[in-house]
DNA sequence: GAGTTTGAAACT
DNA sequence: CAGTTTCAAACTC
């Protein structure tokens, strides 16, 4: 299993998965399409995930790179480079797309277990065969024309699809129509690489892409073919790039790239931007939006850049790993023509894995770089941006546990929980049954230290900025701790003088740009992560860390499932849960119905965390065998007709009238729905209880919210005024405000206010009255402190001079 | 905070 | 699939 199934796909939030952008599409389903919790229990060719795209139904192509002359090398570990060229190959040429056609054209080095598929293509050269998948270009490695031969004795006909290992997917949006070639080159055999597609003995990591949101068009796409060997080679790391003819792509050391061009509402003419980080770059070039570089790995020495509103995503994982990236653009940008080209540097070992999220115009940038020789973890990257609304990005370090993968979706209640396989490519060829082989086994890695799970919501910079701390300096501050147990929060800019060492980054660590443009971001550790870290008797934090361990990141940022907007997500945090007896490993408990570890609750007995995380992944596959969509959100898109939220499997309430938060429905602030079985429902749309309810709990929310409203700017009213007579007062003689609040400033200020209390009391004032007076006069009370403090501080530099 | 109510989850 | 039990959250006092 190298790329997200459709089936893993079903298993995704409806959040996610409902956009208008799929609706649209319209994508096929395959007809087993069955939730698989765990791609143990699923054997699939790839696992790919396309979550939406403004493409028309018709229009499934996709397209690689933008121009035709450009070119694109793929080299799949050293030892085997794989390279697209426009150039005619028997290996596999994609042409022109046709608008009505999607197909998947996957091909895998048996020896490395790199694949390439690409869908939405269609298929051009026998070899090849191509499958239908919407929005979705998977590339498949083709070890060398012996392989396909291979498995054309095999009776596989061309395509190679089944081969495990490396494998990068590739999801773009393309126009429509519009030209598509790809080819994959023969690779000369390489020594020691194994012909066959089913050698699956060789570790390879895999890395997935999945882009969201793409166009209808399609650009033409060329690859070159082009051989590269690197140092990486040397270090039996397999190398894929896909490089457009830029200049970076010339770059010698640059061992993969991938141009990908974003979608964007702006039409600013296209612009090459194609940083290079430790020689790798990831350049996406847009007709419509400014390049955006995505480096993802570098053996040894990492490096990060950072662009706006882009986020970053770094997994530093030794062993073979297994990398997803959803990459969700906005559906809303109707620009008419946009080119996706997703340049990827993937050395075998790295995982990590960038996630482009361009619902604005606004500069996307995604540097991932890990370090193969060091360890590292598989890790799945999601990235899912809705229609004009925030995006998400969920990191998810495959499971060092043999062939489970998970993947958690911080939220309410509504999370997404998928277990998959963390296959090498031993498993190439085979369906994806329960794999035995391990990262671990394949290539040893420091996983010792258990598996680490954790979800990390990509929202807005903003957001990101309230639940992380920023960085006053430019300097990287990072926590080291040992192996993957490594928390970093640190500036992401681009200039290399400050570039931080990914390789001490934990898994799913994110990159955020800070808001405006600016170059300092936010490397942003998953919040569970960090948790459970915390949680981690063997995790230890290095001193050297600038932060706080527990400064803001504990806030889960949350996903704006169930119709709550991201900001009130963020700012409710999950309750935690009570669980007595369920051990947290049922689902009557919300953390673990939310896929989340429990943190901070007030449980008995819990193994719902790291400590217990074979039972809980036990718990995890019980639920699932139970229930496939245990794990999906409840509230998902209705029918046609229907309200666009309502909960999957309807309630059941009896005595609630559904108008009590025991009602899901109503939980959800939603209607009930005619799949409920409830009995005396009072949640519909007419009825004058609901309204009554809802009248009153919106009444209720604006009072909460004015009145905290009114505290904070209080409160920062007095800081400001503090804050502005500081400077002169302390500026001389150094002394703080504070210090003119003597003891008997305080005794006056309290009798006046206690005299205003009076007053009103005598003057039978309301309370409310009497509290406004009240606070006028402590108001006036801090201005006269104020100015004394003043005073005396001019006073005190007459005297002195 | 203790006790009750409620409905989903789990079980039979 | 239906009925029952278990469970934890929601709710009430």
């Amino acid at each position: 299993m190298d790329v997200v199934s459709p089936e893993l796909n079903s298993l995704l939030p409806d959040e996610i998965m409902d956009t208008e952008a799929i609706e649209d599409v319209a994508q096929p389903q395959p007809a087993d399409d069955t939730s698989v919790p765990m791609e143990t229990d699923t054997p699939m060719a790839s696992e790919s995930l396309t979550l939406c795209s403004d493409a028309a139904p018709a229009d499934h192509t996709q397209a690689l790179t933008a121009s035709t002359d450009s070119t694109h090398s793929v080299t799949a570990g050293g030892q085997l480079p794989i390279s697209i060229s426009s150039a005619p190959s028997p290996l596999l040429t994609l042409k022109p797309a046709l608008a009505t056609s999607t197909t998947t054209t996957k091909t895998t080095d048996s020896v490395t277990g790199t694949s390439i598929t690409t869908s939405g293509l269609q298929k051009l050269t026998a070899p090849f065969t191509i499958s239908a998948a919407n929005h979705q270009i998977i590339l498949n490695k083709v070890a060398s024309s012996q392989a396909s031969e291979a498995a054309k004795s095999a009776g596989n006909a061309p395509q190679v699809i089944k081969h495990e290992g490396q494998k990068l997917l590739v999801t773009a949006i393309g126009k429509s129509g519009q030209p598509i070639v790809l080819q994959l080159p023969h690779t000369g055999n390489k020594p020691g690489i194994a012909q066959t597609s089913g050698d699956a003995k060789s570790p390879t990591p895999q890395f997935k892409v999945v882009t969201i949101g793409g166009r209808s068009e399609l650009k033409p796409v060329v690859g070159s073919v082009g051989n590269q060997l690197t140092t990486l080679q040397a270090q039996q790391l397999k190398t894929v790039q896909i490089a457009k003819k830029t200049p970076t792509s010339s770059a010698a050391p640059i061992k993969f790239i991938i141009t990908k061009t974003v979608n964007s509402k702006g039409l600013s003419p296209q612009t090459s931007v194609s940083p290079i980080i430790a020689g790798r770059v990831l350049t996406q070039n847009s007709q419509v939006m400014p390049p955006r570089t995505i480096t993802l790995s570098e053996p040894h020495n990492t490096t990060i850049q950072s662009l706006p509103g882009k986020k970053i995503a770094i997994s530093p994982l030794k062993t073979p790993s297994k990398v997803t990236v959803v990459s969700v653009a906005s559906p809303t940008s109707n620009a008419s023509q946009k080119s996706v080209a997703l340049p990827v540097n993937v050395a075998l070992g790295q995982q990590i894995l960038t996630v482009q999220q361009s619902t604005s115009g606004s500069p996307v940038k995604v540097a991932t770089s890990q370090t193969a020789a060091q360890g590292m973890k598989p890790v799945q990257s999601v990235a899912v941006g809705g229609m004009g609304g925030s995006q998400f990005k969920t990191i998810i370090p495959l499971a060092t546990q043999p062939n489970v993968q998970q993947i958690q979706v911080p939220g309410s209640r509504f999370h997404y929980v998928r277990l998959v396989t963390a296959t090498t490519a031993s498993s190439t060829g085979q369906p994806s049954g329960p794999s035995t082989s391990s990262l671990q086994t394949a290539k040893p890695m420091v996983v010792s230290t258990g598996a680490v799970r954790m979800s990390v919501p990509i929202v807005p910079a903003q957001t990101i900025k309230q639940v992380v701390p920023k960085p006053l300096t430019s300097a990287t501050q990072v926590v080291t701790t040992n192996q993957t147990q490594q928390r970093l929060i640190m500036p992401a800019t681009p200039l290399p003088q400050i570039q931080p060492n990914f390789t001490n980054l934990p898994p799913g660590t994110v990159l955020a740009p800070a808001p405006g443009g600016g170059n300092v971001g936010y490397a942003v550790v998953p919040a569970q992560y960090v948790t459970q870290l915390q949680q981690s008797p063997f995790v230890t934090l290095a001193s050297s860390s600038g932060f706080p361990p527990s400064t803001g990141i504990q806030t889960q940022a949350r996903l704006p499932l169930n119709g709550l907007s991201t900001a009130e997500s963020t700012s409710r945090p999950r309750k935690p849960c009570n669980c007595t007896k369920s051990q947290c490993l049922k689902l009557y408990c919300d953390c673990f119905a939310n896929g989340e570890f429990c943190n901070n609750c007030n449980c008995n007995n819990c193994f719902n965390n790291l400590e217990h995380e074979t039972e809980r992944l036990k718990a995890i596959k019980t639920c699932l065998d139970r229930n496939p969509e245990a794990f999906k959100p409840k509230i998902g898109k209705g029918k046609e007709g229907e309200s666009d939220r309502r909960h999957s499997k309807g309630c059941n309430c009896k005595r609630s009238g559904c108008l009590k938060n025991y009602c899901e429905c109503y939980e959800a602030k939603i209607m009930c729905s005619s799949i409920c079985k409830c009995i005396g429902c009072k949640n519909f749309e007419e009825s004058p209880e609901r309204k009554t309810l809802m009248h009153l709990a919106d009444a209720a929310e604006v009072r909460v919210q004015q009145q905290t409203a009114a505290k904070t700017k209080l409160s920062s009213q007095i800081s400001d005024l503090l804050m502005r007579t500081t400077p002169v007062i302390s500026s001389g003689s150094g002394r703080l405000p504070y210090t003119f609040v003597t003891k008997e400033v305080l005794e006056a200020t309290c009798e006046c206010l206690l005299e205003q209390a009076k007053k009103a009391e005598h003057a039978h004032q309301p309370q409310v009255e009497a509290e406004r007076m009240i606070l006028e006069e402590f108001g006036h009370c801090l201005m006269r402190i104020i100015s004394s403090a003043g005073k005396a501080k001019a006073d005190c530099a007459s005297i002195n001079c």
